[in-house]
DNA sequence: GTAGGGTTAG
């Protein structure tokens, strides 16, 4: 006899459960396009073992937001694992607004009445952290204490990971400090946060604590505290854990090796850090686009010595190294700081999916060599395809605009700058008065450099000091005399001064100002060559 | 039934 397929009334229901949980690890969403059909044409009832929330999950995590989102809104009571989903796909899609709106629709809507977990939270911090909302993470902090979940291991680790990446430590600690248990990722993230805020001493102490507490350091701490200090500029104390890893029997990775690369290039110690490349090639580790990028900028440096920017990008082309914007941008940089315009060029035309960094790079090309109409010309068309530039982008066109004698432009453009969301930095204001002064505007430069607020750093009262010495400004120069000498502590600048004081004969303020940078123990060294 | 975390780039 013909068995039939389904003997309980409910097993079909169950069947088409458990085939939605087999289509969600693969992503398969045409499968679970199928079993919706079903469902419908056999008028099964979705409340049944929730399969309209699972629905939801596998339309969520197959990436089909929109047929998640229409059953959502359909579904009078979707589960905790139905709003997990969304949240969780919606966040790491970048869609962080529509991640938070989610889940407070959900904590005072009626329709809905099941609790976050902990994977509601972890989904939710990560938007947090992706908005670099510390605020909103600390309501939703108020909400996990209240809901109990402040003992839970992993929700912990996220709230220490989103304090950190808001760059707020102190709570990160507190909550670091209070855990009950806490693993090597706790251990890893909190000296993370301490080194990226400049305090890598405190992650030295936590490293050594860790082991003192049983906890034996992994691949992710090592690279941490290695990393920690390359980007601090030690990178004698990088190379040092970075020898004490393998000694503890744990061997570097790729990341590790790209630290390494890129805090030895940082600190332009590049002789270094190509010998460091040669050791990692040496020891079997394929180099990435990360270690390319860290590495090409080495190329300026070390151009004298032989190894030409050239020879790294011909190094690219042997591997096959799949060039992606990072690299890109690299290349464009290195190109154009040893003048080959032209290749430069190649490189940003061929670039697919450029962004804000490529467009920089070729601004700044074109501003480096003098070609301002090109550099103009770039940034204007950065507004026809919707990109809004940043800081770098305004500095590299102000300085074009200084060293291709466009006043007027120029001033245009730093007019407009907050048209732009940008604010003005003393990079900006010195390219400002540069220009001012560049072209004989004194006064004008005079009334920017006193302006209430701005600093007088060595490139603000340099460009100054240049324009007063080129159109003989002696008495405006005087007249910041004081102000330098209160608040500057660097050389530079002072001996600009003196040497308008000297181009006069004026030894009284030559001598006066001698004696200042003695007294603020600023006084130049002696000039050397590298070579 | 939901993840694996943390490290490296212009």
């Amino acid at each position: 006899m013909k068995r039939p397929l389904f003997s309980q009334p409910n097993s079909f229901a169950h069947h088409c459960s458990s085939l939605l949980q087999r289509c969600m690890k693969p992503k398969a969403l045409k499968p679970s396009k199928q079993i919706h059909a079903l469902v419908l044409t056999k008028h099964i009832d979705m409340n049944v073992l929730s399969l309209s929330s699972k629905l939801i999950g596998a339309y969520a995590c197959c990436g089909d937001f929109n047929s998640a989102k229409l059953l959502f809104q359909e579904t009078p009571n979707p589960n905790v694992f139905a709003l997990n989903w969304m949240i969780l796909t919606l966040t790491s899609s970048g869609s962080h607004e529509e991640a938070i709106r989610y889940f407070s629709l959900c904590q005072e809507s009626k329709n809905y009445n099941s609790s976050p977990n902990k994977y509601t939270f972890s989904a939710i911090l990560k938007s947090c952290m992706g908005l670099l909302d510390a605020g909103l993470g600390k309501q939703v902090h108020g909400l996990i204490c209240k809901m109990g979940f402040q003992n839970d291991l992993s929700v912990c680790n996220d709230l220490i990971y989103m304090y950190c990446k808001c760059s707020i430590i102190c709570p990160a600690r507190q909550v670091f400090d209070e855990m009950s248990e806490r693993d090597v990722a706790s251990w890893t993230t909190i000296m993370c946060g301490y080194a990226n805020a400049g305090k890598i001493d405190e992650s030295v102490i936590l490293f050594e604590r860790m082991r003192m507490d049983g906890v034996k350091p992994n691949e992710f701490t090592w690279n941490a505290i290695i990393s920690g200090h390359a980007k601090n500029g030690d990178c004698d104390d990088a190379y040092m854990f970075f020898s004490r890893m393998s000694k503890e029997g744990l061997v570097p990775d790729l990341a590790t090796w790209n630290a390494m690369i890129s805090g030895f290039v940082q600190s332009q110690r590049a002789i270094e850090a190509l010998e460091l490349f040669r050791s990692m090639l040496i020891a079997g580790i394929k180099p990435n686009q990360v270690t390319l990028t860290a590495l090409l900028p080495a190329s300026g440096i070390i151009a004298s010595i032989g190894t030409t920017g050239k020879e790294i990008h011909g190094f690219i082309y042997r591997i096959k190294l799949d060039i992606n914007v990072f690299v890109a941008s690299a290349l464009i940089d290195m190109y154009s700081k040893c003048g080959n315009i032209k290749a430069a060029q190649i490189i940003f035309n061929t670039t697919p999916d450029k962004n804000l960094a490529s467009w920089n790079a070729m601004i700044g090309c074109y501003g480096k060599h003098g070609m301002v109409e090109s550099a103009i010309g770039l940034f204007e068309k950065l507004h026809d395809e919707k990109i809004q530039p940043n800081e770098v982008t305004l500095t590299s066109v102000l300085s074009a605009c200084s060293h291709g004698g466009l006043v007027e432009k120029g001033l245009e453009i730093f007019r407009s700058m907050d048209k732009y969301g940008v604010e003005a930095n003393i990079e900006h204001y010195s390219c400002l008065i540069d220009l001012l002064c560049r072209y004989g505007r004194m006064d004008e430069a005079y009334g920017i450099v006193n302006r209430v607020g701005l600093e007088i750093t060595n490139s603000i009262v340099g460009a100054f000091l240049n324009g007063c010495k080129i159109h003989g400004r002696r008495d405006l120069a005087e007249k910041i005399d004081d102000r330098m000498k209160v608040e500057m502590n660097k050389p530079g600048a002072f001996v600009t001064l003196s040497n308008i004081y000297a181009s006069e004969g004026e030894w009284g303020g030559v001598e006066d100002v001698r004696k200042v940078m003695k007294d603020k123990k600023v006084l130049k060294k002696p000039g050397f060559s590298s070579i």
